[in-house]
DNA sequence: CCACACCGTGAGGTAACCTCAGCAAACGGA
DNA sequence: TCCGTTTGCTGAGGTTACCTCACGGTGTGG
């Protein structure tokens, strides 16, 4: 009952770790981490994405996305390339492997969030999107 | 659009994000980490938390709660004492000073949330509590 | 054409976790 | 009562995912 809206914010980030465990979970059988989830979706959306436009997608240190490069590349699931318009840059792209694990990941995302969501009515997900919505500025 | 529930999900994971820079940005006067607060408002809630129990709450093993103790006993804010029920046993106790910011803290906190939620109408913070609501069995 | 800014990366550091081993204390039969 | 097992904490040491700093190669504006 408390109206000092601590509640609702306990609510809401309880929500959403649950998610994120879920997520978690569900990643589990590609044995990737959110992070590295999230860099390949990165990589798989742009055309040649290079190190440091990563690095700002995932708003870590340009240093780090290095890092992340590696694991991706390790797994073979993106390839470095030297960028045609600037000697010093590197872009990655996503291999076959990659493209095809990705639209796996983005299979398994909707398929998980779909299932935590179904428990809603279709009024209360519009509902929950619209309130959402007004918090997003 | 997405009527898969992608959509609902990355804007929940949004709105928690920015609720938890949020709170990062406010802890910051106070130079701690957001599990130490954590940590020091289930020391403040309890009466002699035991070191495992402390773990537990925080969801991590019993020997990192060790370090965060350590942590928070070196800023002065709980101490260690021997639980008198078992002498194996360290139970934490928060000190004078540890009391005193934990009521900061919890201000601090309730100004936060009723920042970002006040911009919702009544009506639909109550319809958000009552949606999250369904959302946490 | 040259000082300056920028790109990625090696080197090295930190924070926050973890597991494993060990010690002291509690507990539970036989 | 006594001893094997369990429990509670912590030292030692490892992992992961970040960070800053320095550097060499490359573009760019005055």
């Amino acid at each position: 009952m408390a109206d000092d809206g601590t509640a609702l914010g306990d609510l809401l980030m309880r929500v959403a770790r649950t998610q994120r465990r879920r997520w978690r979970e569900a990643l589990a059988p590609w044995d990737l981490s959110p992070h590295q989830a999230r860099a390949l979706r990165v990589v798989c959306a742009g055309d040649g994405v290079r190190l440091s436009d990563l690095a700002e997608a995932l708003r870590i240190a340009p240093r780090s996305a290095t890092e992340v490069a590696d694991g991706l590349q390790e797994r073979g699931l993106v390839e470095r390339a030297a960028d045609p318009a600037d000697r010093r840059a590197v872009v990655l792209r996503p291999t076959e492997a990659g493209r095809r694990i990705q639209r796996e990941l983005a299979d398994a995302r909707t398929a998980d969030s779909t299932e935590l969501f179904d428990r809603l009515a279709p009024a209360d997900r519009a509902e929950l999107e619209r309130i959402l919505r007004l918090l997003t500025d």
